[in-house]
DNA sequence: TCAAAAGTGTTGGCACTACACCCATGT
DNA sequence: ACATGGGTGTAGTGCCAACACTTTTGA
């Protein structure tokens, strides 16, 4: 086997799967929505992919997740996990590259509008173009892990306010479950996790009974290391 | 902030957190233990690290760890995971180093004593010297994960040979979840996995009612991408 | 008064714990 | 016979889904 001339070296980039919550265009329901990126350059030239980039040497893995976030969204993230290191071999033609990946959850209110312009823009989560290097294999994965990590721990105050209503929190779960949840039951099991105060106000105006308002209070931190932002 | 001399280049090594079972030297109780390795060369001279290496250009991660075990305990996994990438700036003194670590599970029988020599030695996981990098960390969170693991999967048959009896299972998870189990329960929860086939046969000659033996039979595999060995 | 969602109560099923009990072997 | 773990049965408990029902607002 000759050794090519191509580069010897592994290079390292993190990329971020960034999630929000907004309506789906036809259905009206509420969805999952990731920003991807226009690839400007060979390979893939066109195509979209995860946003992120090549990691500095003086940048913690959480930063450089939170400066592709900064630069994709305008925002910092409500919450950011790392997903999986995904460093096969072929996974990018011609050069070897390793890729951290992060996930993210933003609330959709605050993105700010103006970035979503020239190469960023959003697409509905479980209906993506086709997406270049293996960033769909990685999309699959982050959503799986979404949502199979909605049901046992409170991320879902993520993409909602610092106030909302047990309607509010039972929406993004059925949003991002893709089902629907029995009111009463969702808020007994809501309430046992200990995680929600209530603020003692109501929300008015409602043509109906006004709901109470809750706030998220952090329970015991997950077992994840370095994530201390 | 000026450039210092020091390598600008981010480097990126596999390590590898390896798991078998085997008799507390005191208690006589089966307990984790794990390889570790002297460090030959600064940082941390002297000192014990976790095994590892930096990975090749050509070279998969999984196969990287594969090759850190095959180097220390001469022998394949029989379960073999990513565990988390850790890249904190600080974490190594002087370069900048990026480790995806994995974690595999051996049979301590089969671990060749020839390897166990000049620099490898394995040490009870609970009661670990003092390690250089960050790996003591690493460690922590590798057992929390192992912990955490073999109570909703089945990973324990992979420190069994390929038939076993149910107190051989239990036997195991009473030794990396350090408690009792109760047998009439536990063997009802072991066999509501559909994981275990019995082979038909019985183990013989025990001093009491000979127990049957089981095979492990893979079930549904996991969502975690790209660990196709 | 009515519609609509908030919030509470009730019931049946399922899973898990604790523990009693019988079974099959070697000594 | 008896000690030893293998293996089965069973009552009690707590969690959860389903769904009936009451409460509180705006229109």
């Amino acid at each position: 086997m000759t050794v090519s001339s191509i580069d010897q070296r592994v290079s390292l980039a993190v990329s971020t799967v960034i999630f929000a919550l907004r309506p789906h265009p036809e259905s009206g329901l509420m969805t999952l929505w990731l920003p991807l990126v226009r690839r400007i350059r060979e390979p893939y030239e066109g195509m979209w992919a995860l946003p992120g980039g090549p990691l500095e040497a003086d940048e913690d893995l959480v930063a450089s997740a939170q400066h592709t976030l900064e630069r994709t969204t305008g925002l910092a993230p409500h919450y950011l996990e790392q997903l999986y290191a995904f460093g096969r071999v072929d996974r990018s033609p011609d050069d070897r590259v390793v890729s951290i990946v992060y996930w993210a959850l933003v609330r959709q209110e605050e993105v700010a509008r103006a970035v979503d312009g020239e190469n960023v823009e959003w697409f509905v989560a479980d209906d993506l173009p086709q997406l270049a290097f293996d960033h769909a294999q990685i999309v699959d994965y982050a959503l799986a892990r979404l949502r199979a990590k909605i049901t046992y721990t409170p991320i879902a105050h993520a993409f909602l306010p610092p106030e909302f209503t047990l309607a509010d929190l039972r929406a993004v779960h059925e949003a991002v479950l893709r089902t629907t949840l029995d009111p009463a039951n969702f808020r007994r099991q809501a309430l046992g996790t200990k995680t929600l105060v209530p603020t003692g106000t109501c929300l008015q105006g409602t043509s109906h009974r006004p709901p109470a308002l809750f706030r998220f209070e952090a329970g015991a931190p997950s077992p994840a290391p370095e994530e201390h932002r």
